[in-house]
DNA sequence: GCCGTTTTCGGCCCGACTGTTTTCAGTCG
């Protein structure tokens, strides 16, 4: 069993008993149990075996002893009763914005209400309105958010389908009969939220790939078998789909089952005003439809597809028919960011306000990897449900960031923590620390973390007026959106990024799986005007540095270059920027 | 249920917003 399986548990115990109405501090015990978890850098397995389980931050005594007997016979029977004593829909109504345990629990003991239809149904008639407690604006928003819900409902991100997609790829690439395999679809697009996951495999005895394939561990069902391609669910509920086809075949396949449909009508037209064909089997000299051999104009790789249409490569993130073809024709697609060229993140947390670890743990673990720098920009006091700090906390922090620097010095890392704050951005547009204390941080990122339901206009003025200010470098998750969670915040993002290229204000890429924010959509407008972009990982926890990768892949899609990202310069580079930004 | 400790039980995150009320409960960040 992996931590991530635990602790999600864990968080399903913690739900539970929210339901049930248990004290709110012991559901809050299994919610941090649940985040200890996950922010283990080693398998909770290791720890047990080595009695070190207990000395985790937030795992007592009842909490080992539950982890204890989920590791050793894969099952909890305190969780298993507690399931079975509450109907599965009540856990499912939780997501839904505006309802909580105590309206679940309402809904459920005075209209009988234990599945998202049932509750669909009660809105629609009009009960739920009736209801103390509730109102018609209730009933409204309870019917968007299953609405919403239904709309993403066989959606997954990105993140959650590489986890799955990436141990399949290595297992078909070592496949004695697969000669070429690769990801397809939207995940090879990178695209932020994934439908279902596509995989083409190239071999001369296709039934015994596709048996190997619906046979993996992590499938779960099988939904088709056939020849050529089969279809199944994995593990987390994703669809995966698997097609095998002859090796000469290979190239246009790849080509066809990585889209976008959009980038592949214009690949098509492009064909036919060349007289040619092009399909998922190949190129022909053909203006019929034809499968002919004879007329194939034979392509190894992608490659020589896109040149045979009057096209240099385009690399599969930018294939959305957003400008590709023409950059292509001209020979100027950009050479696109890789995460290796990122030297650190400068936004992060630690222990001070809602991350797990202290300060000397997060520098010698960034250190280690090679990183140069990493900054800790906590919460600001605005944000009590993340501990945010206070001025005087954070002159405090930034002293004993300044003792680690020479400690991590001394001990001859090239390394440093910067000094920084997540600063909030308040309802009308002011920052909640004085501009003095702002000055002494090495970084500022400036967020909105609350007045959501502003109207658009008063969200942009608020935001606009943040990064005006001087000692702000960085406009933090500029839309607020959560993916497959919450819509982003009503704002004029074009007006923003205008507001940021006139005052040299960075815009973010957070690489939080969930936010992926500012939106790979807007990155060639905020290029266009000279607004740079960092990619940050907002991380929590040591594992977050991973988002990197993450947030470089993302920047692909947004057609960044390693000269466009701030974090990509070295350290002494890095802090001249940061200095001139409030010159 | 966890933590800390003036060691055996009290405190644990809290302010804003929303929609319902008519003074506040529930939800959210």
């Amino acid at each position: 069993m992996k931590n991530d399986d635990i602790a999600s548990i864990l968080e399903e115990i913690g739900m539970l008993l929210e339901l049930k109405g248990e004290n709110p501090f012991k559901v809050r015990a299994y919610e941090n149990a649940a985040r200890a978890i996950q922010a283990l850098t080693e398998p909770v397995e290791r720890l047990l075996i080595e009695k070190r389980l207990s000395a985790v931050k937030g795992i007592g005594e009842s909490i080992q002893k539950k982890i204890e007997e989920l590791v050793t016979t894969g099952r909890l029977a305190y969780y298993e009763e507690l399931k079975s004593s509450i109907p599965p829909g009540l856990v499912e109504m939780l997501n839904i914005p505006g309802l909580g345990p105590k309206k679940v629990k309402a809904l459920y003991e005075k209209l009988g209400v234990d599945s998202i239809d049932k509750l669909e149904a009660v809105c629609t008639s009009g009960k739920v309105a009736n209801l103390d407690g509730f109102g018609e604006k209730t009933q409204i928003k309870i019917l968007q958010g299953i609405a919403f819900r239904r709309q993403y409902a066989s959606k997954h991100l990105l993140i959650a389908a590489q986890a799955v997609a990436h141990p399949i790829y290595s297992k078909l690439k070592q496949h004695p009969d697969v000669i070429q395999c690769s990801l397809a679809g939207s995940v090879r697009r990178w695209k932020e939220i994934i439908g279902d996951i596509d995989f083409l495999v190239s071999s001369k005895k296709p039934l015994k790939v596709i048996e190997f394939f619906t046979k993996l561990d992590s499938v779960q069902n099988i939904i088709a078998r056939g020849e050529t391609k089969a279809a199944v669910i994995l593990q987390g509920g994703i669809q995966a789909d698997l097609r095998v086809i002859t090796e000469s075949e290979y190239p246009f396949a790849l080509a066809y089952f990585t889209g976008s449909k959009e980038h592949n009508i214009v690949m098509r037209q492009r064909a036919i005003d060349r007289g040619l064909r092009l399909n998922e089997y190949g190129l022909f000299k053909s203006t019929e439809e034809t499968r002919d051999p004879a007329l194939l104009l034979p392509c190894s790789s992608e490659e020589d597809i896109y040149s045979k249409l009057g096209l240099c490569y385009i690399p599969p993130e930018l294939r959305e028919d957003r400008g590709e073809f023409d950059a292509a024709e001209k020979g100027k697609i950009p050479e696109l960011i890789d995460e290796k060229a990122l030297k650190g993140s400068l936004h992060n947390h630690s222990n001070w306000s809602d991350g797990a670890d202290d300060l000397m743990s997060i520098a010698m673990h960034m250190a280690k990897l090679g990183l140069q720098y990493w900054a800790i920009t906590d919460h600001s006091k605005s944000s009590p449900q993340a501990n945010g700090l206070d001025s005087d906390k954070l002159k405090k922090q930034f002293i004993e960031i300044k003792l680690i620097n020479e400690k991590l010095k001394a001990k001859g890392f090239e390394f440093e923590l910067l000094t920084g704050v997540e600063v909030d951005i308040l309802p009308g547009g002011k920052l909640d620390i004085e501009d003095e204390v702002l000055a002494m941080a090495d970084v500022v990122v400036a967020s909105l973390h609350s007045g959501f339901s502003q109207d658009e206009k008063e969200i942009t003025n608020r935001i606009i007026s943040a990064v005006k200010n001087p000692f702000v470098h960085i406009l933090g998750h500029p839309t607020g959106r959560l993916l497959l969670e919450r819509e982003p915040y009503k704002v004029d993002i074009k007006a923003v990024i205008d507001a940021c290229s006139e005052t040299g204000t960075w815009i973010e890429l957070n690489a939080h799986p969930s936010r992926l924010d500012l939106d790979w959509r807007y990155w060639s407008y905020a290029k266009s005007k000279c607004v740079k972009c960092v990619i940050n990982c907002d991380a929590h926890n040591l594992n977050h540095v991973e988002f990197l990768r993450l947030g470089a892949g993302i920047a692909r899609k947004g057609w960044l270059t390693a000269a466009d990202v701030i974090n990509t310069q070295p350290l002494s580079k890095l802090k001249k920027l940061l200095k001139s930004k409030r010159s």
